[in-house]
RNA sequence: GGGCGUAUAGCUCAGCGGGAGAGCACUUCGUUGACAUCGAAGGGGUCACUGGUUCAAUCCCAGUUACGCCCACCA
């Protein structure tokens, strides 16, 4: 016998650790002989991170997806890893270090490594366990990290490759440069934020005396300490106000240089005084700028964004080593001193801040490897375009064309430590070397030189995303040419946030077509963001964080899967509120109470159980309910709405199976006629087990361990029910359904007349019905016993004309009577009447109205005319049967 | 500055070219042994605003307002 009360928190381990140790996961266990694979790859969660709840959804989806085509018999392979996450693991680690008051320098690069090996090491296997919690149903045996050593092959492979062809190279340009991490991060790790700010005015006079009467060039800044870098004064060649100035030289106070005036497109006339100073060192537009017209450029900083001496002298020695804000002021200072300040105006400015160190990014000179991300994308891009690779939502594709149409090189270099490190060598002029190994290195410099040299191994690593570009076949051993390769890409559907659209899936994309020449995946599920009930982004700064664990520890993860999955509609963020969770735990206790109550009744599942020899139309009736369930939530997971599918096996368990079949089963399981009784207690069985194959993928413990205990053959014969078979019934009997349909509103009209009187809840009444047809007639006397417990109707009669002092609702043609002497309000009655008239003739106004159209009538389709009238009788006669019963009354 | 999205019951959200829905909350009633983590019955909405298309608009189109997000170099 079940336990009188579900108890989630010790079933679901107990459960999780079953299916684990039996290899219910593993590639392909369960599949039908001879099915097609199905692959999911998993997106991988920093190796020392935890669970939120972005994670919580991205993986419940995954699960849903992956045990819905499992239990269809699909070979399936849900790929498992964890990503070495290079700046946010080595960050943590650093910041540890810190604690201790070390500096990764002073250890030093292998040292280094050894502690962040050691904190994978401790920390690395959490996320993993908290997806167990979840229910992940990954094959875990096949877990991998983008720094095992296959994987770190395909990064030397692919690295090499593409350098080879040209598509990886080597460039001295400015990059957004992270002066806390001291590393460059690629545009989309910088987050341009709105910031108070302020811009300056300086003057910087003409070397050569006045023209035109100018006799100084005002030029405006937000970033006064780059000034000591300008190379030139730019002015727009239409700009009629500097016409003759062009060519002439300013002097740049202070780093007290000369530099000329330029024309150049870039300047705004109208912005400003329409001079704009050119840092090519420090600004990405002036750097374009200065290219174009042979500007010097003149870096001013060092790893720390702290001013340093240059070549020429730019910078006075009293403000080496100053950090570039007290630079910054002292300049102002400065040039307040030289007479040169012209003002100061204040505004909000766009500024670049690094995502993970949040300090201002500074664009730095500097020397970094980039991947030709816009040849990559071409491919890429008409993959999408024609169809190969769709998104759900499909509105997602423009944002991936808009980006991928407007690509700028990939920087793929990293000052960091922890990571892939760069496979490139250097000889002693400079000659770089790049070969997957040292000795391959090594003899490419022998063939160039002629002779042995020595070899500096860049220092570099690689952004993590170049490695996890590459997830979705170097998890199934590429580049060897491996089976699981070969059976298991293209996997089917990526499923993830649209935060990683361009970090990760355009990438994939990218690499995917390039080295395997055909797309990663043919489908990409955009979900949700997991916002708090407010809306707002979860972040600990905001303290609005919910932990997915906590709400497993309260309700289940069962009971959270389901939330997830029920508000994960597409397109729309998802709000999370906690009595959700709640009404889904809830859920999950009804199926529980449900089941209990079979067992109680003996509904023993018989293994032959033909739904088509069954004769009790309450029994085809739920079965036609639950075919119909059956293809609506199958098709609803085929097309990615899992909030549909999920709607649909709530609505069938609670307000059909157990609302009214069971209700209504129970005089059956009460009755003398043991035909009836067992062939209801074998729907009840066949019913439930499908019941619980339908809320699998969403509720894998509760139904798994109700699969066992209600049977306990099962597990031994039949092994999981995660592994049970997805069927569609394709069972439909009409008649069954209309009978039952009269009854539930039958009882419901009853119900509602009783409450509305004050009926008191004991008491028994008797029914009277005018207006019966034969039909009704038989209706009435095979239901009676269903009548007298869901209704508490004793004695249910046929009449010509309705007793005095009762109450009547109408149905269709049916005047339902219940006989309430001494007990009806009159009044009361007659007002609810009444207003049930005025309702009517709401309604027929309308309809007449509508009907009464000519246009309607021409133009809209027959069988919507037709709807229309019969409604329009349908009201006219219950207007007249209220009439009637109204009448009566008085 | 561009792009995307959202506005429907008190709250969180579905839905849809022809009769406004769910869950939670609320009100009333209920211990007939599956379930009070429950059951029954109710109240509650100019479907943001303004126009247009249509026989018909909450739904399609345009605009407005509000909010959210993404992208973007105005010094």
């Amino acid at each position: 016998m079940l336990d009188k009360t579900y108890d989630a928190a010790s079933v679901e381990p107990r459960i999780y650790n079953d299916w684990e140790k039996a290899g219910a996961f593993k590639a392909g266990v369960g599949a039908a002989p001879g099915s097609d694979p199905y692959c999911i790859v998993i997106p991988p969660p920093n190796v020392t991170g935890s669970l939120h709840m972005g994670h919580a959804l991205n993986n419940t989806l995954q699960d849903i997806l992956v045990r819905f085509e499992r239990m269809r018999g699909r070979d399936v392979l849900w790929q498992a890893g964890t990503d070495h996450a290079g700046i946010a693991t080595q960050m943590v680690v650093e910041r540890q270090l810190a604690d201790k008051g070390e500096k990764r320098r002073d250890l030093g690069r292998e040292a280094f490594l050894e502690r962040v090996w050691d904190w994978k090491a401790e920390s690395g296997g959490t996320i993993i366990g908290q997806l167990k919690r979840l229910g992940a149903s990954c094959d875990w045996s096949r877990e991998r990290f983008t720094m095992d050593e296959g994987l770190s092959e395909a990064v030397l492979d692919v690295f090499v490759q593409l350098y080879k062809e040209g598509l990886i190279y080597k460039d001295k340009r400015l990059v957004n440069w992270d002066p806390v991490f001291q590393t460059a991060i690629s545009d989309l790790e910088v987050e341009t934020r709105e910031v108070d700010g302020s811009m300056w005015e300086f003057a910087y006079p003409l070397v050569d005396g006045p023209v035109d009467g100018i006799t100084e060039m005002v030029i405006a800044t937000t970033r006064p300490e780059t000034m000591l870098g300008d190379g030139a004064v730019a002015v727009h060649p239409s700009d009629e106000r500097y016409k003759n100035l062009i060519g002439k030289m300013v002097r740049l106070p202070i780093a007290e240089r000369h530099i000329p005036i330029i024309a150049d497109e870039y300047p705004d006339p109208e912005f400003g005084t329409g001079a704009v100073k050119i840092t090519g060192a420090h600004d990405f537009n002036d750097f374009e700028v200065a290219r174009r017209n042979n500007i010097p450029l003149i870096p001013l900083m060092d790893t720390e964004a702290r001013m340093v001496s240059t070549p020429d002298n730019s910078v006075p020695k009293h403000y080496h080593g100053l950090d570039r804000y007290d630079a910054r002021e002292l300049i102002l200072k400065e040039i307040q001193e030289l007479g040169f300040y012209r003002g100061k105006e204040d505004k909000i400015i766009a500024q670049p801040f690094g995502d993970r160190s949040n300090v201002v990014i500074e664009p730095m000179l500097t020397d970094q490897w980039y991947v030709n991300a816009a040849e990559l994308a071409k491919p890429a891009i008409a993959s999408v375009r024609e169809g190969r690779t769709n998104f759900v939502p499909k509105n997602w594709e423009k944002t991936y064309f808009d980006w991928m149409e407007n690509i700028q090189p990939w920087c793929i270099s990293r000052q960091l430590w922890w990571g892939h490190r760069i496979p490139a060598w250097y000889g002693p002029d400079g000659t770089v070397f790049v070969e997957k190994t040292e000795d391959e290195a090594r003899s490419a410099a022998q063939e160039h030189y002629g002779k042995d040299v020595d070899l500096d191994r860049d220092e570099d690593v690689l952004d993590t995303w170049f490695s996890s570009a590459l997830w979705p076949f170097s998890t199934l051993g590429w580049p060897a040419e491996t089976p699981e390769l070969k059976r298991y890409y293209q996997t089917d559907v990526l499923i993830t946030g649209f935060d990683i659209i361009f970090f990760w899936v355009a990438r994939m994309m990218m690499m995917g077509l390039h080295f395997m020449k055909e797309e990663p995946f043919h489908t990409v599920y955009i979900h949700a963001l997991v916002r708090d009930e407010k809306g707002a982004k979860m972040s600990k700064s905001k303290g609005n964080v919910i932990d997915p664990l906590d709400l497993i520890d309260d309700y289940s993860a069962d009971a959270l899967r389901f939330t997830l999955a029920a508000m994960a509609a597409q397109g729309r963020d998802i709000r999370l509120a906690k009595d959700r969770v709640e009404g889904y735990r809830n859920f999950g206790t009804k199926l529980w109470n449900a089941a209990r109550f079979t067992q109680i009744n003996g509904c023993e599942r018989r293994k032959d159980f033909d739904p088509d020899a069954t004769k009790l139309p309450l029994n085809r009736w739920v079965l036609t309910e639950l075919s119909k369930a059956q293809a609506d939530i199958t098709r609803e997971l085929e097309s990615y709405r899992f909030n549909e599918a999920a709607g649909a096996a709530y609505r069938f368990i609670w307000n059909i199976f157990c609302d009214w079949y069971l209700e209504l089963a129970k005089p059956v399981f009460n009755a003398d006629d043991e035909t009836e009784k067992r062939e209801t207690q074998e729907t009840a069985a066949f019913v439930l087990e499908q019941i619980l194959v339908l809320l699998h993928p969403f509720m894998p413990f509760i139904t798994e361990e109700l699969w066992e205990r209600l049977d306990a053959d099962r597990r031994a014969h039949n092994g999981f029910l995660m592994h049970g078979s997805w069927q569609t019934l394709d069972f439909a009997d009409d008649e069954a359904a209309q009978d039952l349909n009269w009854l539930v509103e039958l009882v419901t009209a009853v119900r509602s007349v009783r409450a509305e009187m004050n009926v008191p809840a004991g008491a028994r009444t008797n029914l009277v019905l005018v207006g019966a047809s034969a039909k009704d007639e038989d209706r009435l006397q095979r239901y009676q016993p269903f009548l007298a417990r869901l209704a508490r109707v004793d004695d249910a009669n046929i009449a010509e004309t309705a007793p005095q002092a009762s109450a009547q609702v109408i149905l269709g043609t049916l005047t339902v009577c219940l006989p309430l002497e001494g007990v009806i309000d009159l009044d009361a009655e007659r007002n609810r009447l009444l207003k049930e008239r005025e309702k009517c003739d709401g309604e027929i106004g309308k309809l007449e109205k509508k009907l009464a159209n000519e246009n309607f009538l021409q133009k809209a389709p027959e069988d919507v005319v037709a709807e229309q009238r019969t409604r329009l009788e349908e009201e006219q006669e219950k207007r007249a049967r209220i009439s009637v019963s109204l009448d009566r009354l008085t």
